[in-house]
DNA sequence: TCTGGGGTCCTAGGACCC
DNA sequence: TCTGGGGTCCTAGGACCC
């Protein structure tokens, strides 16, 4: 017996929010984007999409296609508490939903639907109910496994419902450009193409080497996905973050030492307050830049102990940036914390050994080079202990 | 006036250990 | 003695998603 998997996504969250907080916008073309040198669109209402503005677009082009196009910037306050609602509401008709994003998540629906005679009309009272309460808009889909779940919901928007059964899947799957593949992006679609995989029909049937190689082991989970034999595991747990990161663009380019390192501090701030407040310690700290030329790189370095200390994180991100970086002209700059725990689990992740020998260091800024030193130094002590016997194979 | 910012996952190569 | 093989961790880059 299959289950039933609704993905539900809000259309142009960012300006249908900015909409129910400026009423008078509504019918105008509006889109929610940095309004700076370098800003580009994050969201346009369909009203700014009929000139050709897209998400993605730079700020500029936006405006050169439409002048008279009502600019916002991103209010996260007000899309966090949308976002409530919206999961809120969700929640009435069943428990178990996994939040994907802040606009969109899939809900399992077996239960709740199991003796629904009119499943469309019941997903239009579903979808009216939400518009009534909350102003938001929606697109649903619903299928047996998520793929086909989100699949649909991306069919027709705004205030779509689509339902996919297992036996439509080659009739409504199979004929859609291997493009619009959920997992298939802007590089691997041209490569596809070129080896004359046009729709996901093309994929299904296809069993060339050439197309495994370019996907890997993603292969055969999307080769799953197009049979309709994905995944109907609806996850509620909220997994942990497993990354902080923050960067940011500069206005213009520049290699000035100051600049640069003033704001790699000021992203360092930003992710350990983050990390401090999330209650999360992190062993990797890596450097992002990005070049002239768009060209992004990066270097990382993991430390022995977890920390979330801004000076841990500001002094790695420096000496990375002083040994890679220093006088090349830059784009972007920004510093990650990785490798994340709890950090009440700190203790557990270290024997006993480690606590006791490095307790101070681990709080301080001591780097995985001293330690890893130091450790050495102990180990061939504690080997000479036991009478100097080592393994070998 | 070309191209934001927050993430996740995968890959490939190297170091190191046994 | 021209030199295995498995496992783990780390690094850097890349693709994708919202």
């Amino acid at each position: 017996m299959s289950k039933i998997i609704m993905h539900i996504d809000l259309n142009c969250f960012f300006a249908r929010a900015q909409v129910i907080k400026e009423p008078e916008l509504e019918g105008r073309p509006l889109i929610i984007a940095g309004h700076t040198r370098r800003g580009i669109v994050s969201t346009a209402s369909y009203e700014a999409r009929k000139y050709g503005i897209n998400s993605a677009m730079p700020t500029y082009m936006a405006l050169k296609l439409c002048p008279k196009v009502v600019i916002r910037n991103p209010d996260f306050k007000l899309y966090h508490d949308l976002s409530s609602k919206f999961f809120d509401y969700i929640r009435r008709y069943t428990n178990i939903i996994e939040i994907t994003s802040i606009d969109e998540c899939f809900a399992d629906m077996t239960e709740c639907m199991k003796d629904c005679k009119d499943p469309v009309l019941f997903l239009k009272n579903l979808q009216t109910n939400l518009f009534n309460e909350t102003k938001l808009m929606c697109s649903i889909g619903l299928a047996p496994t998520k793929f086909l779940a989100k699949m649909a919901s991306d069919m027709k928007k705004p205030m779509g419902i689509t339902i996919i059964r297992k036996k439509d899947i080659k009739k409504i799957i199979w004929p859609l450009p291997i493009k619009d593949m959920f997992g298939i992006g802007k590089k691997t679609y041209p490569r596809l193409e070129e080896l004359n995989i046009k729709t996901i029909g093309d994929f299904a049937l296809d069993e060339s080497l050439e197309v495994k190689k370019i996907l890997g082991k993603f292969y055969f989970v999307l080769k799953d996905w197009a049979y309709g034999k994905g995944n109907d595991n609806v996850v509620v747990e909220v997994q942990d973050s497993k990354s902080i990161g923050s960067s940011t663009t500069f206005s213009f380019d520049t290699d000035d030492y100051d600049e640069i390192t003033s704001m790699i501090y000021q992203k360092s701030v930003e992710i350990t307050e983050k990390a401090q407040k999330n209650g999360k310690i992190g062993t990797t700290i890596t450097l992002n830049i990005k070049d002239s030329e768009f060209t992004a790189m990066s270097r990382s370095i993991t430390l022995r102990c977890a920390t979330n200390s801004l000076d841990d994180v500001y002094n790695n991100a420096l000496k990375l940036y002083d040994s890679n970086f220093s006088g090349m002209m830059i784009r972007l700059v920004g510093v990650t914390l990785s490798n994340l725990i709890d950090k009440k689990n700190f203790y557990v992740q270290m024997s006993l050994f480690d606590i006791e020998k490095h307790r101070e260091e681990c709080q301080t800024k001591l780097l995985i080079d001293e330690l890893n030193n130091k450790f050495k130094k102990k180990v061939l002590l504690m080997a000479s202990d036991l009478g100097g016997n080592s393994h070998e194979d």
